[in-house]
DNA sequence: GTTGTCTATGGACAAATGTCCTTTTTTCTG
DNA sequence: CAGAAAAAAGGACATTTGTCCATAGACAAC
């Protein structure tokens, strides 16, 4: 549930250590803070370092959809790279973060001059989009149970890690149902 | 629903012509042939020069998701690229459909040598990654008949050019509950 | 024409999920 | 510590959606 991404950490570690090119600078946010809010432009492409955030975005109807939790490595403001529209979410800092920022044009600059860096970001967007494919299908056509029991085997600590709130909006369905699946599982008489 | 992909397509056109490097080869595909299979490996990367093809895999629950309807320009492979992973899922041809091949070695060296190619296929990524997103929200935050109206109003002839199964299986849900809301939809009294 | 297969349609009922609210527990803040 | 605010838990009911049929039309094969 929250994605990593170790090679791409590794990589950027190393060539932005101190003493190589100096094209990523640190930035940190508390818990809550906003690091990218939707519908604002975006100017960087970020990388983390440590910790883990939240990325949503709200509907017109006025739900709340949780695309993804990331942890390290992982990258986002990606989507955002290759042209000037706005956030189309918001990245909130649910443990304290540290990351790498780099702006888009160094970004762009880079991924012309390192070629394992532009292999390492293109294996990074297939495997987010094979990720999603299987999320999004698990999440059509199972019940809430099965998709609470695969969430739980992933992660056995989600429950006091992540707010429910934040699970029910990341499985899509509502509090009520969250709370009456997790009574089921335990509840067996 | 049908994605098209009009810049990667000319650029295509214009990289294989005749007199060209010829990494390129062509090949066709009659209604409901396989181009490529569930758990079968892939050894290319397509991109498709005319016709339209349908993109969907099964779940060990015996349903099947469609991922995506893929028209002129789409190309599909490109999640098999950097691995020997079998393909996770099954491209069929809907109408005839022509299509442009490349070996994923032949492919990748493109990458390398075309920075224009691998800008544009970067930009492919990105906006599959895109279109995922917002679909998988919106499938699950929406009610039925709000799915239909939607893909309705994006593709009015939609029930004449697809069977309604499919339809059923890219909204993810029964086929009875499809004629129901389309029941619903005209039935107003 | 007859048979068989596939697609479309919809009735009747069961099961899953959402909506609305209330109560309890936990956490935060002064 | 008191009080407020947020998170968790769950009752009761309405609505949506799925399951399991049954029927009817279109088309192909013989």
């Amino acid at each position: 549930m929250i994605r990593h991404n170790k090679e791409l950490f590794d990589y950027i570690a190393e060539i932005s250590r101190p003493g190589a090119l100096q094209h990523f600078t640190a930035c940190s946010f508390a818990p809550g803070a906003h690091i990218l809010t939707e519908g604002k432009k975006v100017f960087s492409v970020y990388i983390i370092k440590s910790g883990f955030v939240k990325c949503y975005f709200h509907t017109e109807n006025g739900g709340t959809f949780i695309q993804e939790f990331f942890g390290e490595g992982e990258l986002f403001g990606e989507i955002e790279l290759l042209d000037d529209t706005a956030s189309y979410c918001t990245v909130e800092a649910i443990a304290q973060v540290d990351l790498y920022k780099i702006s888009k044009q160094d970004f762009l600059l880079l991924l012309e001059k390192d070629e394992k860096l532009n292999r390492l970001f293109i294996k990074t967007l297939i495997t987010k989009l094979k990720y999603k494919a299987s999320r999004h299908s698990y999440n059509q056509l199972h019940t809430i149970p099965e998709k609470l029991d695969r969430l739980k085997s992933r992660m056995p600590d989600l429950t006091e890690v992540i707010p429910k709130q934040d699970i029910a909006d990341y499985l899509g369905i509502t509090l009520r149902a969250l709370n009456r699946a997790i009574k089921g599982m335990t509840g067996a008489v």
